[in-house]
DNA sequence: GTTTAATCCGACTAAAGAAGTCGTATTAAT
DNA sequence: ATTAATACGACTTCTTTAGTCGGATTAAAC
């Protein structure tokens, strides 16, 4: 159904809660996780995730947490997508060829431009525009 | 990962087969399953799934078979893939309100817009050019 | 230095959805 | 009557997603 998984979800509405702090402000997973009834340690293993992808920073120990890092105006929603789903892709054949109809299949080519205007939608909005 | 279902994917596979053929003529889902090996129960069901649905038209019984009924350059991939998976959404929210986090989300309106562009490639793609 | 409150991270379990199979009924040509 | 097709619901299996758990690390506060 193309559907966001929630952890991408989960990613966007933590990033938004950051967003909206002063610039340096710790914030701890707990918070955003209360704030919005997301199970807690999804949220932080996504959390750590964007952390180790350079998207947030975090600080460790009693008072840390995380803060913004990169500019949010810099990523567009097909990389971040991917980052935390892998390949946005409507076949399996836009990701690989390791499709037994490979030989026979008549509706590669459609779906593949299909794909692209998809992926082209998604490049062209930044995480900044969807924290608005 | 924004997936199409196998059973859209035969469906349309299924279609361009019928699209093929010289008007009228009876192809069984049998001989659609082994061109394309796709499984034969699978396929048989997405049939007559679309035959309920009016796209194509079947006749039963030895030398019977399904061939296509509906002008495919009238039906958009939207309104296809909706009939055969369901609502094309990117979150749930964007289907009903049943989300817990309805209240606090802060995302929504944002990826309602996303949404709206991504079905307005499928709306404005016919199943027609799918077939090309 | 002990406690505490946070991140870190892999392994596991549970739930949901998608894919595929099976059995039985119906239809209609031969 | 037989046969070759569709019709369709119920079931099973597989895959993916979602969520949980346990134990480690870090660093502030006491």
């Amino acid at each position: 159904m193309l559907k966001l998984s929630r952890k991408t979800e989960y990613a966007l509405m933590a990033l938004r809660h950051l967003s909206g702090k002063s610039a340096g402000e710790l914030t701890s997973s707990k918070e955003i996780a209360g704030t919005y009834r997301i199970p807690g340690e999804l949220l932080a293993k996504t959390l750590q995730q964007l952390a180790r992808e350079g998207i947030v920073e975090t600080v460790q120990g009693p008072h840390g947490g995380y803060r913004l890092k990169a500019n949010l105006n810099l990523i567009n929603l097909s990389d971040f997508i991917e980052l935390l789903e892998g390949p946005v892709a409507l076949t399996d054949c836009s990701i690989d060829n390791n499709c037994s109809q490979i030989m026979t299949c008549t509706i590669r080519t459609p779906i593949h431009r299909i794909n692209e205007k998809m992926k082209e939608i998604f490049s062209n909005t930044t995480l900044a525009e969807v924290m608005q």
